[in-house]
DNA sequence: ATTGATTATGCTGCATACAGAATACTTGCC
DNA sequence: GGCAAGTATTCTGTATGCAGCATAATCAAT
C-alpha cells in the first residue's frame, strides 16, 4: 500500500493534510535552492552564524538542515571547520550520471509496463509544454520542465524509492546540467532526444526506451563537460 | 565518556589522517547499529531525552543524527510528535530489493570491466571466509560477510556514487534481510547464489552476473517476504 | 459506563549560552 | 621584507532553557 507508516499519506489521500512546517525543514529548501541557483558557490564555506541571520533563523535549526544536506551529498562537513558546498570533479559527473542513466533506464522500463496511459497523456503534456518553451527561447522554464519530465518518468514506474533515490542525484547535479544546457546546438540535441524518449514511452517500447534514454544521458555527459 | 578516536587497524591501513570525532557522528553510527539490531523497534517513537540520557549526550547532536537518520530512511520525522522508526511495508520492501538488483547488477558489469585481479580475490577471500563462518554456523558472522561481499562488488566498480546509493539502500533492510535468512534451507539457497556470483566475477562473465545478481535479489524477496 | 470537555504532563522545536578549536592578526626578530 | 611565535577573534560543537503543541489524565454529565 503506502510507504512507510502510512498513517499520513491515508488521512492525506481525501482530505488536504495540513502540513506542519518546521523551520528545518523551510531552510533545508532554501538552501538547496541557494546552491543550485550558485548563491552558494561550490567550494564555499558556509558560516552559520551569517546564513542564519540571513535567512532570520538560529543556528540550530539551521545546522539541522546542514546535516540533511550533506546527507543528500550537496554540502561537505568538515569536523570543527564547517560545512562547504560539495564540488564535483568530473569522476563525480560521470558516477552520477552513470547512475543516474541506469536509474531512469529502471524508471522507463517499469514505466512502460505499469503506467497507465493518463500517466503517459500527462508526460506527453510535459513535453509539449518544454517544446513551447523551446519555440520561445525560455531557458529557465524550458529547464524546470525538462528535470520534470525525467522525474515524471520514474515517477511512472510507481516506484516509491527508485525515486527517491533519483531525486537525490538529479539535485546533485541540477545547477550544472542548468549550465550545460547552453547554447543552441547543445540545447537542440538535448530537445531532439526528449523527443525520441516520449515517443518510445507512449509505445510502451521498453527496449527502445532505454536506448534513448542511454544515449540521452551519455550526450549529458559531453554537453556538460566543459562546465568542468 | 567518548570512545577512542580511530582503530588501531585503521591506523596502521595507510598514513594515520587524525579524523576529528563529532558526537553527531558518532551518535548516528550508534542509532544505526540500535535499528538494526532493533534495540530500536520498527515503528517504536524515539525519545530524544530518553536516548540521549541513555548515550550520555545532550538532545542537540542527537537531534542532528537523526535528522540524517530521516535523509537516510531509517526513521520518519513527524513535525511536533517527533521521529518513529520506519516500518517498511511488503511494498517498499519489493521496490528497494527491485533498485538494489538493479544497482549491485550496474556494479557487477562494472567490476567486471575496471576491477583488478587483486580486488577480485580479495572479494573470493571474503566468500570462502564467509563459506566457513557458514560451516560452522556462525549466522552472524556469515552476515555480516555476506553484507560484506556485496558491497565489495560494488565497491569494485570503482564508481563512488553508486557504493554510497546501495550503501544506504543495503541499510534500510539490513535487519529484515538478517532475519529472513533464517531456516537452514534458505540459508542453503543464498550460499549457492553467493557461490555462482564469486565465480561470474572471477570469470569476468559480466552476462552471467548480472543473471545470478537477478536470481539472487529476487530470491532474497521470497527469502524475506514472511518476516513481513 | 461511556462520552466529552478540561486540566496536567511530557516532549518537541527553537533560541541562546558557553567552551574549545581554527583562523586571522599582531608583534618581534632575523 | 619575510618568517615565526604568540595573541585576539571568529566560528563551530554542545548543553541548556523556554515556549508551544500533543497526548495522557481527570472529572462531569448524560
Amino acid at each position: 500500500m503506502t510507504s512507510g507508516v502510512g498513517t499520513l499519506s491515508e488521512a492525506s489521500e481525501a482530505y488536504p493534510r495540513i502540513q506542519r512546517r518546521t523551520l528545518h525543514d523551510e531552510v533545508l529548501e532554501r538552501m538547496r535552492d541557494m546552491i543550485i541557483e550558485g548563491t552558494l558557490a561550490p567550494g564555499q564555506r558556509i558560516n552559520e552564524g551569517l546564513i542564519g541571520a540571513q535567512l532570520g533563523v538560529s543556528r540550530t535549526p539551521l545546522r539541522e538542515a546542514i546535516k540533511t544536506l550533506a546527507s543528500e551529498g550537496l554540502v561537505e562537513i568538515q569536523p570543527a571547520k564547517g560545512a562547504i558546498v560539495r564540488k564535483f570533479s568530473s569522476t563525480d559527473m560521470r558516477n552520477i550520471l552513470e547512475v543516474l542513466k541506469n536509474l531512469e533506464q529502471l524508471g522507463g522500463r517499469t514505466a512502460c509496463e505499469n503506467a497507465s496511459d493518463e500517466t503517459i497523456a500527462a508526460i506527453r503534456a510535459l513535453h509539449d509544454a518544454m517544446m513551447e518553451q523551446y519555440r520561445v527561447r525560455n531557458r529557465l522554464e524550458y529547464f524546470k520542465l525538462n528535470q520534470a519530465i525525467h522525474s515524471a518518468i520514474v515517477a511512472a514506474s510507481g516506484n516509491d524509492v527508485l525515486m527517491e533515490m533519483h531525486g537525490t542525484l538529479q539535485a546533485r547535479i541540477k545547477r550544472l546540467r542548468f549550465i550545460g544546457n547552453e547554447g543552441p546546438d547543445k540545447w537542440a540535441g538535448a530537445v531532439a532526444e526528449h523527443e525520441a524518449m516520449i515517443e518510445a514511452l507512449e509505445k510502451r517500447d521498453a527496449e527502445a526506451l532505454t536506448e534513448v534514454i542511454r544515449l540521452h544521458m551519455d550526450s549529458t555527459r559531453l554537453r556538460v563537460w566543459d562546465v568542468l
